[in-house]
DNA sequence: CTTTATAGCGACCGATCGATCGGACTCTAT
DNA sequence: ATAGAGTCCGATCGATCGGTCGCTATAAAG
């Protein structure tokens, strides 16, 4: 039989396997990843099954790739478009507007790609819920860092406790991120500037947004 | 063959259909509604497939009947024990308490069961999406009524908007559902509890008002 | 050119999915 | 006593699941 695709270079493979990568997180994020199936994909993107497979070898695999794309993503838009802000409420103020961008952009289909997968994987256990936890982690950690440099600054009061904030930081987002997919509310958006802005309050007389070029944040990749 | 089970009353019927759909809310709570299957649940209650699904006819059907039973069960645990209070502030946090003492007590094993099913239910369509969306709904609107109470009594400051305090409730709680799901966290219910302090300030024991409106914002000191 | 590595295919596996069917059985109403 | 309704089972259906196997064709290495 004619080979309907005979282009099998090494080149050629890695584009495959990037091909499958970013179908797979436009679909994961609607469905699930679990909802993910290695039939449907093959399909999608003519590929047959073993083939697909063969990239990574087992569903679980792909979905820690697809798991670690996901976060590549949400480096690019949301961490570091505000990296370069003032560490402490400035940047946590840039970090949360970046966010609800990226849910209004609809920059994953089916909202925040982590609230949705870590809700996915409330209850099990395994490799996948293992690295989610790691993921959320280090966004947990790294936003009560800024808070912390926003109390030891005076921007929040000095007996701030940086759980604590981020626990209702997390709370907004995830409220904003729920009334869109169950509502297609964007208004909500608006409600979810004005929890931050009450919770973070803008640092008095600080210029906004000071672009200072050399000032790198910490560079990202939450994993 | 000797019938193993040879009870099939209309009676024990009754008692079968309770069996199943109990199950089924302990199970849809952890693996999701979409995650019931019939012969998990059939294995699980000692029946024969078909016999569990004669009593629903569809497995949709079956999911309906498992969310108005989590609904019956909310309802007994968040709503009635706090239905008594004070209408407006004073009731709204005793809702608040009872819901946080639900998700402490582990009513539903994989956390708030509407929590869960939304996210799950986010992207698709179908009736059962319909359900919870109307379900959603009636939460908030009976927050929101009790939050315009509240704001006439002066219990808030009078320009409160009601669905912006029911969207920021919803996240805290949200927030404190997924800490306890994916890291086990006990402790994040008393950050819970002190978010819904700062949101809704206890009113004074007096039913009077002594809070001045006009001034925005439930605290004007965050964290 | 020859050899080796590998991308991808097609066929196939056992398991499980939701659902259907006819029939055995028990209760209830007449 | 008998007819009807309803409960539940065992067998079975087609579809789909994740995954394996042997194979071919090609690119890369020698």
């Amino acid at each position: 039989m004619a080979p309907v695709s005979p282009r099998r270079s090494v080149a050629e493979a890695r584009r495959t396997r990037e091909r499958i990568i970013e179908h797979s997180v436009a679909l994961a994020s609607l469905e699930g990843l679990e909802g993910l199936t290695i039939g449907r994909l093959a399909s999608d993107l003519g590929l047959s099954k073993s083939g697909l497979l063969g990239h990574f070898g087992t569903k679980e695999a792909l979905q820690l790739a697809v798991l670690e794309r996901a976060a590549v993503i949400f480096d690019r838009e949301v961490w570091r478009p505000a990296a370069d802000a003032e560490p402490g409420v400035t940047r946590l103020r840039a970090v949360c507007a970046t966010w609800i961008s990226y849910l209004e952009r609809g920059v994953f289909p089916g909202g925040c790609f982590f609230v949705s997968a870590t809700f996915e994987y409330d209850g099990r256990g395994g490799p996948v819920r293992d690295l989610l936890r790691r993921q959320f982690g280090a966004w947990r950690s790294r936003l009560a860092a800024d808070v912390r440099v926003a109390a030891g600054r005076g921007e929040l009061p000095s007996d701030t406790d940086p759980e604590q904030v981020v626990f209702e930081l997390n709370g907004i987002l995830m409220s904003l991120n729920h009334t869109i997919q169950l509502y297609g509310d964007t208004g909500a958006a608006a409600r979810a500037r004005r929890a931050v802005d009450r919770l973070l309050p803008s640092p008095p007389s600080a210029p906004v947004a000071p672009r200072r070029p050399g000032e790198r944040g910490a560079s990202p990749k939450p994993a």
